[in-house]
RNA sequence: GCGGCUGUGGUCUAGUGGUCAUGACAGAGGCUUCCCAAGCCUCUAACCCGGGUUCGAAUCCCGGCAGCCGCACCA
């Protein structure tokens, strides 16, 4: 016999929307704006979803903030024009489109031309030369054959303005990383003017997607966790390489029909160059140990190098942790860059200030340097107009030329004649101890939210429970404990005084402890097992008539459904040892038979 | 943004141009000494929004919004 019967013989749900209909009743996800009728592109983190997100934040945090010793800045969510001219989003975040008159279509006009012209990018022509472009070349609808109307930019990034007016055009920030790149030089100071460094920050972007679809995986408004480790160019490697050594990575290659995935040590990888460098690796390793921590399955995970026209025109290398989801397959939810000295000498080139640190040497070195100084209080009088000219020349000149009596010089095609005494030159070796630099970034950048929706689909289980032979079925989120939302439910056996104010009494204590609660008396007590379950509650403690007389109470698994017993005395050191993993559940209490 | 399909309590659904609408689950209260969604009673709660056609629209038409699928897009 089936119990439930109406829970399972509804209209098939895929494993997404059975994740996305439990993650909207029991408060973790819900589109945005519902009363209005909702937005693509936005979604609401409910009571158990943001409990959710905070812990897995609090996990990368404890990784990359407290371990690895980046520390965490906050910088505006909204950016100035500059900032995004320098890191290309104003130019190349926008997409020139084109739309076909007849059915309406819409195309990436530089795509046509290149097609129609056979060239190879037409990404620097303004929108103007496109449409020009296509005019002049009658370039056809490529659905229809119809005529092609006006090029427009769709730039991806939200705009707004400073103050009134239109004299200061603003940019909702497209990715987090730009703060940390202008705040460069004051995080060198920070960290002492010392490489390698790393800034971290977990904050909100906005993209304006054309068509966000496929719910929380593709967000107008999303999270970031992004890390920004700025290292020495000459050398990659990671002084605690060796702790990663030995990982195994499901490395996916790609060959020309499809792909395949290969594990491979992290060793071999770099040494057999399918990863740049040791500091890529060893962040690679990283956001593998993370993903598992927070509880993606490693079976559906793997890690997938960026190919050649795919990557940023500024990266390296790039490889993304990509996770395996029932229905949209293998989502890019990390990108792990090497975006090399890009963004700091754009800054440079846009802001006039040298985003570079000062790198000294291990040993002074000894260079002959030759000075060529133009008396210009001789040249100014003698050559007028062409005396700047002249000098700049002279500069350029080797020892033996300066060393004649008449120093011969063309300048604009014409021959000059400079006395030896109008210049001077000297060459001496003087003590060169370090030089100006700018450091390469390793860029992890994570996509929260992606994981978060991850994180819930391979913790969802519905499993078959079989109980004197009949059929039942339970939904139950076999979350890590460490970032399970509710950590522990108390649960009187029974709805009597009696029970509820010893349980009340041990929820106090838990709530003292700093775990998070849930109390619940109302219905049966397997029904509320099953609550718990389905919000992935780790533990339950259930309160009955035996702790009235003997002072104990059972605490059950949320994935064994066993239960054991134990005195009520620090049940709360007990319950946060578990959960904290110090403390293993059959070593907690004597195992009851059933 | 284009085309197709869809939109009913918290969730999943039934439904016909004609009494402010079916059922299940969930939720609240009660009864039942109750360890894995038991039972009984009571209750709460919905036709996506805006126009139009009509005596009458949740149902038909148009537009919008949202979801799904396909195309395009996805630094």
């Amino acid at each position: 016999m089936i119990k439930n019967i109406n829970n399972f013989t509804r209209t098939i749900m895929d494993k997404y929307e059975q994740v996305l209909e439990l993650a909207k009743r029991r408060g973790f996800l819900w589109n945005s704006f519902e009363i209005y009728g909702g937005t693509a592109g936005f979604y609401d983190y409910g009571p158990l979803g943001s409990t959710l997100k905070r812990r897995i934040e609090q996990i990368w945090r404890d990784m990359y903030v407290v371990q690895e010793g980046f520390m965490e800045i906050e910088t505006p969510t909204i950016g100035i024009e500059d900032v995004f001219r320098a890191s290309g989003h104003v130019g190349g975040f926008s997409d020139p489109l084109c739309e076909c008159e007849e059915c309406g279509e819409a195309f990436r006009a530089d795509h046509l031309v290149e097609d129609e012209l056979d060239i190879e990018s037409a990404e620097a022509m303004s929108n103007n030369i496109l449409e020009d472009s296509i005019k002049d070349n009658e370039i056809p609808c490529p659905v229809c054959g119809g005529k092609l109307g006006s090029v427009y930019s769709f730039n991806l990034m939200f705009n707004s303005n400073i103050g009134p007016g239109n004299e200061r055009p603003a940019y909702l920030r497209p990715e987090t990383a730009q703060g940390m790149f202008i705040n460069f030089l004051r995080l060198a100071r920070y960290y002492r003017e010392k490489l390698p460094f790393g800034v971290t920050q977990i904050g909100k972007s906005y993209r304006n997607e054309i068509s966000p679809r496929q719910g929380v995986i593709r967000l107008r408004e999303f999270t970031q966790a992004e890390a920004e480790i700025f290292i020495s160019p000459e050398d990659k490697t990671h002084p605690e390489f060796d702790k990663y050594a030995d990982t195994v990575l499901n490395m996916y290659i790609e060959d020309g029909n499809g792909g395949v995935v290969r594990p491979i040590y992290l060793d071999d990888a770099v040494k057999e160059g399918y990863i740049a460098h040791e500091y890529l690796a060893y962040h690679i390793a990283l956001t593998k140990d993370f993903l598992l921590r927070i509880g993606i399955n490693p079976d559906k995970l793997r890690f997938r190098q960026h190919k050649k026209d795919e990557m940023a025109h500024y990266a390296a290398d790039c490889w993304d942790a990509e996770i395996e989801s029932d229905r949209f397959g293998w989502i890019e939810t990390v990108g792990i860059a090497d975006r090399t000295n890009y963004d700091l000498k754009s800054h440079t080139d846009t802001s006039g200030t040298e985003l570079s640190i000062y790198r000294e040497y291990e040993e002074p070195e000894m260079v002959n340097q030759f000075t060529v100084k133009p008396d210009m209080s001789k040249l100014g009088p003698s050559f007028k107009g062409k005396a700047k000219a002249i000098a700049e020349k002279l500069k350029q000149l080797p020892p033996e030329e300066l060393e004649k009596d008449n120093i011969q010089v063309n300048v604009d095609g014409e021959e000059y004649t400079v006395p030896s005494n109008m210049v001077e030159f000297t060459e001496e070796t003087v003590k060169v101890s370090g030089e100006t630099i700018f450091p390469h970034v390793i860029e992890p950048s994570y996509g929260i939210d992606r994981i978060i929706y991850c994180v819930l689909e391979h913790a969802h289980n519905k499993e078959l429970v079989n109980d004197d032979g009949e059929e039942d079925y339970r939904i139950v989120l076999k979350f890590k404990k460490e970032v399970s939302p509710i950590q522990v439910a108390v649960l009187p056996l029974m709805s009597k005084n009696d029970l509820i104010k010893p349980a009340k009494d041990i929820s106090a204590r838990f709530r003292k402890k700093g775990l998070m609660v849930s109390y619940d008396d109302s219905g049966t007590i397997g029904r509320r097992y099953r609550r718990n379950d389905e919000i992935g509650t780790p533990y339950s403690v259930t309160i009955d008539y035996q702790t009235l007389e003997d002072n104990t109470v059972t605490i059950r698994d949320r994935d064994t459904m066993k239960q054991i017993r134990l005195s009520k005395d620090y049940i709360e050191d007990t319950v946060y040892n578990l959960i904290d993993g110090e403390m293993k559940f059959e070593d907690a209490g004597t195992l009851i038979e059933t």
